[in-house]
RNA sequence: GCCGGAGUGGCGGAAUUGGCAGACGCGGCGGAUUCAAAAUCCGCUUCUGGAAACAGAGUGGGGGUUCGAGUCCCCCCUCCGGCACCA
């Protein structure tokens, strides 16, 4: 293979050696480097069954998160990620994988757009100038990219496999009992033959049900039909209810200022998660997607993955997994006329956690748009206040969630009607207010106020009933001690929850001691500590993760606060005992140890909970819950019940720059699909891109008139006449639609059978994405959405993997230095001077401000442009830098001022290997053992911290051997042997493959460096002969002695007593002991 | 309030399994080289006391377990990220 000739550098400074490694060589051998991969494709990876492709090799598929080719450019957040994977990658290529690295464009979105609603550019034009001015910069820093593989999801080819994509959701359902989705195919066949029937609202009713999982609708529940008991607009309008993408009459997050409708994940605090507008809410008709079928799955899936323990927590908290109960309260309609009450519904249902405080539900709460609240206001009740009703409800739906949000007083108006509560048979009454949310659940709840904080202010507020019927359960035990004394009795009270030995030591502590309020913290601590044995709390019965949190799992809590222990400690601290024996007379007292003005809502024992049926009272809330529903669901007025918080997906926008629907509508408003065959529905050219102003939300692609009507074979719609005149459908879908599966492109993107041929997809899917790096901003929207599709395509044989990305990560945000005023404000960079040591002025006060950390922003003028700093340092030298600057995931500040010290690393580096007046090789004839050792202890390391993506370490490590190294007798004419310099080399190409391939050239070796192999190192070369130990006496360090590194604990011992200062320091103290961990330290206990 | 993280020199950070705290880099100080500067090279650089040997203190604070704790346990504080009237 040839080699590149490098001409010398031109000389900045008279003095300058010629071959010194400076930015104007990086600048110059980078680019050389670039094109000299780029024109033999030696990143390029081939797929199985192509020419070059070895089967024999391990593969690795690793994924950056691509980028929204913004008009600004790259930002120094973007190389921070890539170069890891860059190294990964090379690392592996050198380690014989065959390795997935692709890189394309996620293309569609908004700010091309508003660009074009601006200039009137088409957002074409401007995407495909940004993605040309972002390619150029990327391959400016040297990655590995198989840019074979590039595409942009506003690329033909690609989008129309994203709207096949939605075109096999929406040819397919979900079979709850399978729990998986399967074609609509499947289900019409299901109810031809009567395994499946119509339940009474547009539910699936099986067969098996009863049998089989909770939640399912039997055959011969109230209201089941028969399929051919429905005609066929019924039969049409239940299958299109099933569809995986439905179409949804919903109240959306409308923003006026962006002219779009957003998902529910797009909307933080009532505003646009992009640009912060307003939103409100509005009906309105759009697809959906029924993610909430896969919530269950979503969850449980998420145990499996290696993902940052931050993100699975997000994705559980969004997915809202609640366990608990429906029940069902009957509305007291009685004596009533039974005309006007005929569209009052029959009941209440709710749903609560804590089905074992009804016993305590004293009344009953709707959300303002609640059918019952509108039942109100038709035919009032005789208590109910029309006025006040009719008021509050139009109050609270002109009312933003941002206003919503602010309001902390509960307010509400009493609806007139009463239901009973099925517990205690009590007429309770059933009020409106904005605190109970129409969206979860069933817009309805029972209230605790005992047990739940917002129901106890709720009944504050308006003198309601309040029942005790949870006694707080750390308290419980103490109160039983300090009653009962036989050890019979004590037996009685259980002790599942691990209660008793702690009181019973806390016991003897109180009696023995004296008390001082101030330190029950500490002395918790040291009875539980004394007890030696594991503390636990009760088992959590929060949502999220299945299984028990222990410290093994990954979710394991590193906090415990607000546990029921902090609940313990407080509750004692407030009591303020004096002594034992108040201790013991006031733990008798149940009601002293409630705190005022607080509702308990933790786990305890209940109380004044027993009817005819049923008996609760002593159990603990755990076994309380498990018996209240045994007793509902024989009673029939309830059931087990799991609710989640996740809401289906609404994936239609009203926006010109995304993928448009392969959906047309007849002339009877029904929808129908663009045949797969005729895909894509190109997005029509348009050159006017102004919102349509309007009440009701317009989408931008009604004004492409002559697209949007059109016939059923212009369109490509099977089974209708192709003379039908039909419309198109004009939304278009989201962003994230195209970021939903691009993984899955890049195995075969050039395919135009399928979304990627089936052996090539199986190939690099297997197991999943292998190492998945981006930001963590994408720890719900993007994550969840991908794992939702990928399922989906899993279920219907699309894909063969359940889970798309089995490792991520997430790399920290690079920030930047601004300037602090007293008063907290900031300071932009270039209005500050620096006034000494590190102290820092504002330029036209003369005030001190103080150096901070934050984002970078333009109004802070502290961003960092990539094409600078390569300019001014190398491509190399930038991405040593931003290796170095901390752990990964960490976020860190750019500090300009250390990027020198990553410049004289290479520039040690290089001279090292290179005589800076030839620009020859330099080798030394022998080798130094000191030299050849630290050469393999750095190759293991590096190694290593490759391996778990600890850059900073790896590169210190280099740091260390190049300096060790330089300092080594040049007696020979070089410094290292050329066989140890060509090793050195090769550590260090995946971090500066450029100077890698350089030095590698220069050393003889045949380029590219970055597919040698990773040199190999001997463990027994790791091991030193002798190793200084430490001595300490009484833990502290007192000698160091040179000892055999295989000595056994006697012998150091021995050698340790032997010391003539520790002999010294040990005079006239006895040893008590002695522990001698070999090769670590000795360490001698003596008084 | 809840969930997830973090807190170590002047600064960025290291310490992988409970075993020498501060690797490595920046900055600073001193020196060599130079007419001079840059660059480069060498030495020192946690704090306190001391000329030094050395002694004492020290990983946000308080307690505990252990021969030994930055690391494990309990309590508290601060900061960052996320969620939040979710029944």
């Amino acid at each position: 293979m040839s080699e590149p000739s490098t001409s010398p550098s031109p000389s900045s400074g008279s003095a300058a050696p010629p071959h010194r490694y400076s930015a104007s060589l990086a600048n110059e051998i980078e680019p050389k480097w670039q094109a000299w991969w780029a024109e033999r494709e030696t990143f390029r990876q081939p797929n199985p069954g192509e020419p070059g492709f070895d089967a024999s090799k391990p593969k690795f598929y690793c994924l950056d998160m691509f980028p929204y080719p913004s008009g600004a450019g790259l930002h120094v957040g973007h190389p921070e990620g890539y170069t890891a994977t860059d190294i990964l990658c090379r690392y592996k290529l050198m380690n014989g994988f065959n390795v997935l690295h692709p890189m394309g464009w996620d293309a569609f979105g908004l700010p091309a757009e508003q660009y074009a609603i601006q200039t009137g550019v088409h957002p074409a034009e401007t995407t495909r100038s940004a993605i040309d001015n972002f390619r150029r910069q990327l391959q400016r820093f040297g990655f590995c990219y198989d840019w074979s593989r590039e595409y942009a999801t506003i690329d033909e080819d690609y989008y129309r496999w994203t709207q096949w994509i939605f075109l096999k959701l929406y040819d397919a359902w979900f079979d709850a009992g399978a729990k998986k989705a399967r074609p609509i195919a499947a289900l019409i066949e299901g109810l031809e033959s009567g395994d499946l029937r119509v339940g009474a609202e547009g539910e699936v009713a099986y067969a098996a049900a009863g049998a089989g999982g909770i939640g399912l609708l039997a055959h011969d529940a109230p209201g089941v039909r028969r399929w051919h008991e429905l005609n066929a607009r019924e039969r049409r309008a239940f299958i299109d209810d099933q569809r995986l993408a439905y179409l949804g009459e919903q109240t959306v997050n409308w923003c006026p200022k962006l002219g779009t409708a957003l998902a529910n994940e797009e909307v933080i605090d009532g505003r646009s998660e992009r640009g912060g507008h307003p939103v409100v809410r509005t009906p309105l008709r759009q697809w959906m997607f029924r993610i909430t079928a896969y919530a269950e799955r979503l969850l449980e899936g998420l145990g499996d993955l290696d993902w940052p323990n931050s993100t699975k927590a997000m994705q559980a908290e969004w997915i809202g997994r609640s366990e608990g109960a429906e029940i069902e309260f009957v509305l007291d309609v009685e004596g009533a006329d039974p005309a006007i009450d005929a569209d009052v519904p029959p009941m209440l249902r709710v749903f609560t956690t804590r089905p074992d405080t009804v016993f305590g539900a004293t009344y009953m709460v709707v959300a303002p748009e609640h059918p019952l609240v509108s039942a109100a206001l038709a035919k009032p009740r005789p208590e109910t206040p029309v006025d006040d009703l009719r008021a509050y409800t139009d109050a609270a739906r002109a009312r933003s969630d941002i206003e919503r949000q602010e309001a902390k007083d509960k307010t509400g108006v009493f609806t007139g009607f009463y239901a009973i509560n099925p517990a205690t048979g009590e007429r309770i009454p059933v009020w409106t207010s904005d605190y109970v949310l129409m969206g979860y659940g069933s817009g309805a709840i029972m209230a605790v106020p005992a047990h739940d904080q917002r129901d106890f202010e709720f009944a504050q507020a308006f003198g309601l009933a309040i029942r005790q019927v949870v006694y707080p359960s750390p308290l419980y035990p103490m109160w039983w001690v300090g009653n009962h004394t036989t050890p019979e009795e004590l037996e009685g009270v259980g002790d599942e929850e691990g209660w008793l030995g702690v009181v019973a030591d806390f016991m003897g502590y109180v009696t023995t001691n004296e008390f001082d309020p101030s330190l029950y913290h500490e002395s918790f601590g040291t009875i539980i500590n004394r007890r030696r044995r594991p503390y636990s709390d009760p088992p959590p019965e929060r949502e999220g993760l299945a299984g028990p949190r222990t410290a093994d799992t990954p979710m394991a809590s590193g906090s415990r606060r607000g546990s029921v222990r902090s609940t313990w400690v407080e509750a004692i601290q407030e009591m303020k005992f004096t002594s034992a024996e108040d201790f013991c007379a006031r733990m008798a007292d149940p009601i002293r140890v409630v705190r005022q003005g607080e509702a308990y809502a933790e786990p305890g024992r209940a109380i004044n909970s027993s009817n005819d049926a049923v008996d609760l009272n002593g159990l603990p809330t755990k076994l309380a819950k498990a018996r209240a529903i045994h007793w509902l669901e024989h009673s029939g007025a309830g059931r087990r019940r799991i609710n989640y918080r996740l809401r289906d997906w609404l994936f239609s926008r009203q926006r010109y720059w995304g993928e448009p629907f392969p959906i047309v509508f007849d002339e009877h408003g029904d929808h129908h699909a663009v045949d797969a065959s005729k895909l894509p529905v190109a997005l029509p050219p348009m050159d006017d891109y102004q919102p349509i102003e309007s009440d009701t939300p317009t989408p931008l692609l009604g004004k492409a008139t002559d697209w949007v009507r059109t016939t059923a074979g212009e369109a490509g719609v099977a089974g209708l006449d192709p003379d039908a005149p039909v419309t198109r459908e004009t939304n278009t879908m989201p962003g994230w639609a195209g970021s939903c599966w691009y993984y899955l492109r890049y195995c075969d993107p050039k395919n135009t059978e399928r979304l990627a041929g089936e052996d090539a997809e199986r190939y690099w899917m297997d197991g999943g994405v292998d190492l998945y790096i981006g930001g963590a901003e994408h720890a719900v929207l993007h994550l969840l959405y991908a794992r939702f599709w990928h399922q989906a395509l899993h279920d219907l044989g699309a894909v063969t993997t359940p889970e798309p990305f089995t490792k991520l990560f997430h790399q920290g945000m690079i920030t930047g230095f601004a300037y602090q005023r007293p008063d907290k404000s900031l300071v932009p960079i270039d209005e500050v001077d620096e006034s000494g040591d590190d102290a820092f002025v504002e330029r036209a006060t003369g005030e001190a401000v103080t150096q901070v950390v934050a984002k970078m922003s333009k109004s802070l003028k502290n961003v960092i442009n990539p094409d600078d700093v390569i300019a001014e340092h190398g491509a190399d030298v930038f991405r040593l830098y931003e290796m170095y600057m901390g752990p990964l995931e960490a976020s860190k500040p750019w500090n300009t001022r250390d990027i020198v010290g990553l410049s004289r690393f290479m520039a040690r580096a290089w001279r090292l290997c290179v005589d800076e007046q030839t620009g020859e090789a330099v080798v030394a004839e022998t080798a130094d053992d000191g030299i050849e050792r630290l050469l393999h202890k750095t190759i293991a390391k590096v190694g290593e911290d490759i391996e778990r993506l600890s850059f900073n370490t790896a590169i210190a490590a280099m740091i260390e051997f190049v300096n060790a190294a330089s300092k080594a007798d040049t007696a020979s004419g070089g410094r290292l042997t050329r066989d140890q310099a060509d090793r050195f080399v090769r550590i260090l190409a995946p971090f500066a493959p450029h100077a890698g391939e350089e030095l590698w050239a220069k050393l003889d070796g045949p380029p590219p460096v970055s597919l040698a192999g990773w040199p190999e190192h001997d463990p027994a070369m790791l091991k030193a002969d002798e190793v200084e130990v430490p001595v300490q006496i009484m833990g502290k360090v007192r000698a160091r002695l040179m000892m055999p590194a295989d000595a056994d604990a006697k012998a150091m011992e021995a050698l340790a007593m032997g010391d003539e200062r520790v002999v010294e320091l040990l005079a006239g103290k006895t040893v008590r002991k002695v522990v001698a961990v070999p090769g670590r330290m000795v360490n001698i206990v003596a008084n």
